[in-house]
RNA sequence: CGCGGGAUGGAGCAGUUGGCAGCUCGUCGGGCUCAUAACCCGAAGGUCGUAAGUUCGAGUCUUACUCCCGCAACCA
């Protein structure tokens, strides 16, 4: 029976563009979302850019130029990008996009109606200036720690969160005017209300996921949920729907993360064979995947599953989190300003998409974090892709004089290692496994490449021609296995293959190769990296 | 006592519930010539950071210690 497979990836924050590491981490959302469709379950995958928040506002008052300018540019840099890996969103929108506003404000709306958002008067502190409250990092103090002149939420030189009364000797960071204390109306998400049923339906899903989001998770239910603004002073983001809040907003990590069921009822408005209630509703045989770094499991695993539950209406809660870990680059953390990795379109201008998928699977931070060179990517691409994988077609399908599939028959022993091959790969992916799901796929080319040289078909081509093409159409045949198995890897090169085989869409089954089909313009499927 | 990760053959890493130490690269030797100097076979190389403990049995569990590294600070 067909499954509702939701599958979410993280909202890069539309401020500076994104790393390899973050490549990283979202890759595997990428690649499920393909594996699910293979299986011919119903897959939506989705995302978007959060376009809203703090540093948005703050860098564009910097520049001197609107947050929604900037925002648009990075939104449309990560669409290139993706589009660039070859990401297989559903739909990849921002949060900006009055669709998702207007969705956002009902699933509020309905939190307060159900009383989950209660108001609360706190003094915060305040600019009679600029006549705004401030928030810590717009306030500029001499730390009392060790003296220096610091911003609000830190000190820089001595590492001192300044306390709330701190705050009040400070100065406002635009116009320099003393700080003040006024009251301020906030709205509090009521999180401490879920605790219990976010306890019980953790305990219940926690097992299949990473060990990093259960260790996050269970430290913030151990310690106790605690409530959470939810509005924010600024003038760039999500009206909040309720009178008296005319100049505040969301809070970020509210309405982003409820992107994901936005996204999913914008595409189920213009489709007729399911509806978005198919995804995120209970019984509906679904199951929801969350794939991000390790920063943002508690949002995920928590405030996301807060918001769920606070609508009352029977919502199906994330099942699981798949979190990465980091990738390093040259043992070094990715920095812009330190000039240290590369960004992600970067690396698309010098190198192979499907390589770098595959890399930065089989090479991931699953469990914990890994790291990035360019030596151990080219020896990648030309070692184990190209020489091996690659090799495996050129060697088969452009055989010296060969001009068809030849009309042979299938060895049997290889048909058994590619049977085995789908239902192992199977357990490894859908068991979150994708280094190992990689490694297990290799397996089968390096059969494939143990059988062509013990069969020696140079050999055989010229003492028993069927002997011969027994063995060319065998390997045909792994070929075009390996063309599904690898699809939600290397996308590219798989429909290379399956266009030189004459084969439709990649499925997750065994597939043969039809016998007398014309062998034209065969090309690499890879080029070598020249190292200097 | 801020939080967390790590220490396994020359390098980079796997090691699920404790049961003969594996993989890739590199090195050395051999085979092959279909293929993008690619492919296949074989060999050398490790007292699994240190010390103690639990156990018939520990890379794996417990305790202590040593040494690296992240985060905590726009950067995931």
């Amino acid at each position: 029976m067909k499954r509702n497979i939701l599958i979410g990836g993280a909202w890069p924050y539309a401020n500076s563009s994104l790393h390899l590491g973050h490549i990283a981490g979202l890759i595997s959302g990428d690649l499920l979302a393909r594996y699910y469709r293979l299986r011919g379950d119903n897959v939506l995958y989705v995302s978007g850019s959060d376009c809203h928040g703090t540093p948005i506002t703050e860098r564009a008052k910097k520049e001197g130029i609107t947050p929604v300018e900037i925002a648009k540019k990075y939104d449309e840099e990560f669409n290139r990008m993706f589009d660039g890996y070859q990401f297989s969103y559903d739909l990849y929108s921002r949060t900006y996009d009055d669709y998702h506003k207007t969705k956002v404000q009902e699933l509020f709306k309905k939190l307060y109606d159900n009383g989950y958002i209660y108001e609360k008067e706190e003094p915060q502190p305040y600019c009679e200036h600029c006549g705004k409250f401030l928030s810590d990092r717009e306030i500029v103090l001499t730390c009392p720690e060790c003296g220096q002149e610091t911003k609000g939420d830190q000190c820089d030189a001595c590492l001192h969160v300044p306390t709330g009364t701190e705050l009040l000797a400070g100065n406002c960071i635009d116009c320099g005017s003393k700080v003040v204390e006024r009251d301020n109306k906030v709205l509090y998400l009521a999180l401490s209300k879920f605790q219990k049923e976010i306890e019980e339906h953790t305990e219940k899903v926690k097992h299949e996921w990473r060990i990093n989001a259960q260790n996050e998770t269970l430290k913030y239910l151990k310690q106790g949920l605690l409530d959470r603004a939810v509005t924010r002073d600024l003038t760039w983001g999500v009206d909040i729907p309720l009178a008296g809040y005319e100049d505040k907003k969301m809070y970020v990590w509210i309405e982003a993360v409820m992107g994901y069921i936005t996204d999913t009822m914008k595409i189920c408005e213009n489709r007729t064979d399911c509806t978005w209630e198919d995804f995120w509703k209970e019984g509906h045989n679904n199951k929801i995947y969350m794939c991000h770094g390790k920063d943002n499991i508690m949002f995920h695993s928590i405030i996301l599953n807060a918001l769920l539950l606070g609508q009352k209406e029977n919502y199906h809660l994330v099942d699981t989190i798949v979190s990465a870990e980091y990738l390093n680059f040259n043992d070094q953390k990715f920095s812009k300003s330190k000039g240290i990795g590369m960004t992600a379109l970067e690396a698309l201008d010098l190198y192979e998409s499907d390589s770098l998928r595959f890399h930065l699977l089989s090479n991931g931070p699953e469990k914990k974090d890994t790291n990035f060179t360019i030596e151990d990517f080219e020896n990648t691409h030309n070692g184990e892709i190209l020489n091996k994988f690659g090799n495996l077609v050129n060697r088969t399908l452009r055989f010296k004089g060969l001009e068809e599939v030849p009309n042979g028959e299938l060895d049997n022993g290889i048909k058994e290692e590619i049977e085995k091959t789908y239902t192992e790969v199977a357990t490894l992916v859908e068991g979150l496994e994708f280094r190992e799901a990689i490694r297990r796929i290799m397996q089968l080319v390096e059969i494939g490449n143990k059988f062509y040289d013990e069969k020696q078909p140079w050999v055989a081509k010229k003492e028993n021609i069927e002997e011969f093409n027994n063995i060319i159409y065998t390997c045909s045949v792994v070929i075009a296995n390996l063309s599904n198995l690898f699809d939600m890897v290397m996308p590219t090169a798989c429909a290379k293959i399956r266009k030189y085989l004459n084969l439709d869409e990649a499925k997750w089954e065994f597939t043969t190769v039809e016998k007398g089909l014309k062998l034209d313009n065969i090309e690499p499927l890879f080029n070598r990296i020249d190292k200097k």
